[in-house]
DNA sequence: CTCTTGACTGAGG
DNA sequence: GCCTCAGCCAAGA
């Protein structure tokens, strides 16, 4: 294991990571691949403890794919320009075709390689 | 130690 | 679809 780790965030950190280009998640489906279902909101805190980190926390919004932590950002717009910058039309704060662009880190269960 | 807040979600009306 | 309530767990005051 990596020196340092957080377990659980650093779980998050290396879920977000994962998140293709282009594509978006939410804190939901985080939590539950983590195995948290339910605490979705400890994925939000661990998102919040990401800066500084390389963790796209801009493709990561809630379950209605609504930019809820843009608050949380440099600047007011500046989640929605990154979204929008990797071809994720956001209008209102919110992810149009959300579906569309949604992306499940269990996607990748099958062709990644678990240490436990 | 207790209380509040928080980047959430699901169920019920 | 929208509003409200409750559950979830951790960190800060």
């Amino acid at each position: 294991m990596k020196p340092g780790n957080e377990n659980f965030f650093e779980r998050v950190y290396e879920v977000a990571k994962l998140i293709p280009y282009g594509r978006v998640t939410s804190y939901g489906a985080i939590a539950r691949y983590l195995g948290t279902a339910g605490s979705a909101r400890m994925v939000g805190w661990a998102m919040n403890a990401s800066h500084g980190k390389d963790v796209p926390a801009h493709r990561v919004v809630n379950r209605k794919g609504i930019l809820t932590g843009k608050h949380h950002f440099d600047g007011t717009n500046l989640m929605q320009q990154l979204l929008e910058s990797e071809g994720i039309e956001v209008i209102d704060n919110q992810i149009q075709d959300f579906e569309k662009h949604f992306w499940d880190p269990s996607s990748l269960n099958s062709a990644s390689s678990e240490s436990e």
